[in-house]
DNA sequence: GTAGGGTTAG
C-alpha cells in the first residue's frame, strides 16, 4: 500500500541521510495525519505508530545537523500525545547536548519525562543521560546515572571513562579503566583522548603505545587523537610518531576522511612543516570547515599571512560557510601580518555578512591585532567598549601587546585601568603578576599578588596565562 | 537505538 504509515516509517529508516527525502516524507506524514496518535480504536500497534514516526524523524533530524528540529519534533510529539518510549531518548539527549541546539539546555526535563515515562532502567537512556551530564559539567550526575546500573556494559563504562575524562579526573577514569571486564579499543581511545584533553600529551602517546603492546587494533578514531597530542607536544619524538602514523595510513591505502586529514593538517602545521599540511590539504577529497581552518592556521602560523588570508577567499568562493573558529583563525593572521584594516573589517563583516556572532575570542584577537599594532589606546578603548566583561584571555591580548611595545606611561595607564576594571578576576591577577614577574619587577609582582589576597580572590589558577 | 576522533590569538 502506497504511503502507509509503515511503508513511510521504513523508507525514514533506511535513507535517513537525504535531507531533501526526509522533508518529504516528512510532509507526507503530516498531511496524512499520521503523526497524531490514534487512541480511541484501542489497537496497540496504532498506539505506537506516531511514536515509532517521530522517533524515526528526530533520529533523521539529528543525523544533519538539525538539532533544534529534534528538539522541536520532540515537543510537537508531546502535544499530540504520542508517547516517548526508550528509543526516544537517546536521540533527543544527544541533540539536547549538541551545541548548537541553543539554550537553555532542555536536557534535565528530558531527565524528568524518562523517569516518568519509566524508560530509565533501559540501559540505551541511561548511557545517552550519562554523556549529557558530563557535556554540562555535572560529574556528579553523571557518575549517579552510571552507578545506578546494575550491569554496565562496556559502551556503558566507556561513556563513563568519557565522562571523568571530559571532567578533569583521569585517576577516575583509568580507575574505571582497569576494573571493567573487558575492553575495546573505544574504552583506550578515551584513555589516549582523556590525557589529550587533560594537556597530558606524553601521558596521551605513552598510552597509546601500550594500546599498541596490548595488540589492541587502533581506528580512525584513535589516530586522530594521536596525531592532535603528537601536534601539541612538537618534540621530535612526537613528530616522528606522528610522521610514523601519516606512512602508515599511506601504506595501508587508506583514503584521508576528513577527521584524519584534518587531524594531519594541524599535526604538519604546528610541527612547522607546511608543505606537508599543503599536500594533505591537496588530496582531500572532502573538506569540512574544520579542514579549512586547520590549513588557515597552518599558514598563518608560519608567517604566511597573506596566504592564509588568500586561502580564506577561496573557501568563500567554493561556498563554505566559516565558522566561529574560522574568524579567530583570521583575525589573528590579520593580526600576525599587522593588517590592522582589513582584520577590522572582517570583524564588521563576519556577523553581517556571515551571520557569525563575536564571542570573547574575537574581542581578543582584535585587541591583539590593535595593540600589536602599537594601537594601544585604541585596544584599550575597544576592550571597554566590549558587550562583556573581558576575560583573562582580552586583557592577556592587551598586555602581551604592552610587553612587545615596553614600558610607556601607556602601558601603565591600561594596566591600572584594567586593574580597577577587574579587580576581583583572578585571570587578570595572574596575568599582571606573570607580566611583572617576566619583567623582572618582581616587587610589581609582590605588590600584585598581594592585591590578589585583598581583593578576596578565591582562586589562583595552577597555570600562566601568557606563555 | 547508547560510547571515543579534527579546527581557535595571547
Amino acid at each position: 500500500m502506497p504511503h502507509s504509515a509503515e511503508s513511510l516509517l521504513q523508507l525514514l529508516q533506511r535513507f535517513p541521510k537525504h535531507r531533501n527525502q526526509v522533508q518529504q516524507i516528512h510532509s507526507l506524514i503530516i498531511v496524512k495525519g499520521y503523526l497524531v496518535c490514534e487512541t480511541t480504536n484501542g489497537q496497540s500497534s496504532s498506539k505506537w505508530k506516531s511514536t515509532l514516526l517521530y522517533n524515526a524523524l528526530i533520529r533523521a533530524h539529528l543525523g544533519f545537523g538539525q538539532t533544534r528540529k529534534s528538539l522541536l519534533l520532540f515537543a510537537q510529539m508531546l502535544s499530540h500525545r504520542a508517547p516517548p518510549n526508550g528509543y526516544t531518548f537517546p536521540d533527543l539527549v544527544k541533540a539536547a547536548s549538541s551545541p548548537s541546539s541553543g539554550s537553555p539546555c532542555p536536557g534535565k526535563t528530558f531527565h524528568a519525562q524518562a523517569a516518568k515515562r519509566g524508560v530509565l532502567r533501559d540501559p540505551f537512556v541511561r548511557t545517552s543521560f550519562v554523556s549529557f551530564y558530563a557535556e554540562y559539567g555535572e560529574l556528579g550526575n553523571a557518575c549517579k546515572m552510571f552507578e545506578e546500573m546494575s550491569e554496565p556494559c562496556v559502551v556503558a563504562c566507556n561513556a563513563m571513562i568519557d565522562a571523568f575524562c571530559k571532567n578533569g579526573d583521569m585517576d577516575s577514569a583509568l580507575l574505571l579503566f582497569e576494573r571493567m571486564p573487558e575492553r575495546d579499543v573505544v574504552s583506550w581511545t578515551s584513555v589516549v583522548n582523556g590525557f589529550r584533553i587533560n594537556q597530558r600529551f606524553s601521558e596521551a602517546i605513552q598510552f597509546f603505545n601500550k594500546l599498541m603492546s596490548c595488540s589492541v587494533k587502533p581506528n580512525e578514531a584513535t589516530y586522530v587523537t594521536l596525531l592532535s597530542s603528537c601536534a601539541s607536544l612538537n618534540g621530535w619524538e612526537a613528530v616522528y610518531l606522528g610522521k610514523q602514523v601519516h606512512g602508515y595510513l599511506v601504506r595501508s591505502e587508506i583514503q584521508l576522511n576528513v577527521f584524519i586529514g584534518t587531524a594531519l593538517i594541524d599535526f604538519y602545521g604546528k610541527t612547522g612543516s607546511l608543505n606537508a599540511a599543503i599536500n594533505v590539504f591537496g588530496q582531500m577529497m572532502v573538506k569540512e570547515i574544520c579542514t579549512w581552518n586547520a590549513m588557515i592556521s597552518a599558514l598563518s602560523s608560519t608567517g604566511q599571512e597573506k596566504e592564509a588570508l588568500d586561502l580564506f577567499e577561496r573557501l568563500k568562493m567554493e561556498g563554505m560557510q566559516p565558522s566561529e573558529v574560522t574568524f579567530v583563525a583570521v583575525l589573528t593572521a590579520c593580526a600576525r601580518g599587522r593588517l590592522v584594516e582589513y582584520g577590522l573589517k572582517l570583524f564588521r563583516s563576519m556577523s553581517l555578512d556571515f551571520g557569525v556572532v563575536p564571542t570573547m575570542n574575537h574581542y581578543g584577537c582584535i585587541t591583539d591585532l590593535l595593540g600589536r599594532a602599537g594601537f594601544l589606546r585604541e585596544a584599550t578603548e575597544f576592550v571597554k567598549s566590549m558587550p562583556f566583561e573581558p576575560d583573562a584571555s582580552v586583557l592577556g591580548a592587551l598586555f602581551g601587546a604592552c610587553k612587545i611595545h615596553g614600558t610607556t606611561d601607556l602601558e601603565n595607564e591600561v594596566r591600572k585601568e584594567l586593574l580597577e576594571l577587574q579587580a576581583q578576576h583572578s585571570g587578570l591577577c595572574v596575568v599582571l603578576s606573570n607580566i611583572n614577574a617576566d619583567m623582572k619587577r618582581w616587587d610589581h609582582a609582590a605588590d600584585f599578588r598581594k592585591k590578589i589576597v585583598n581583593a578576596g580572590v578565591q582562586k589562583i589558577p595552577a597555570y600562566s596565562v601568557i606563555a
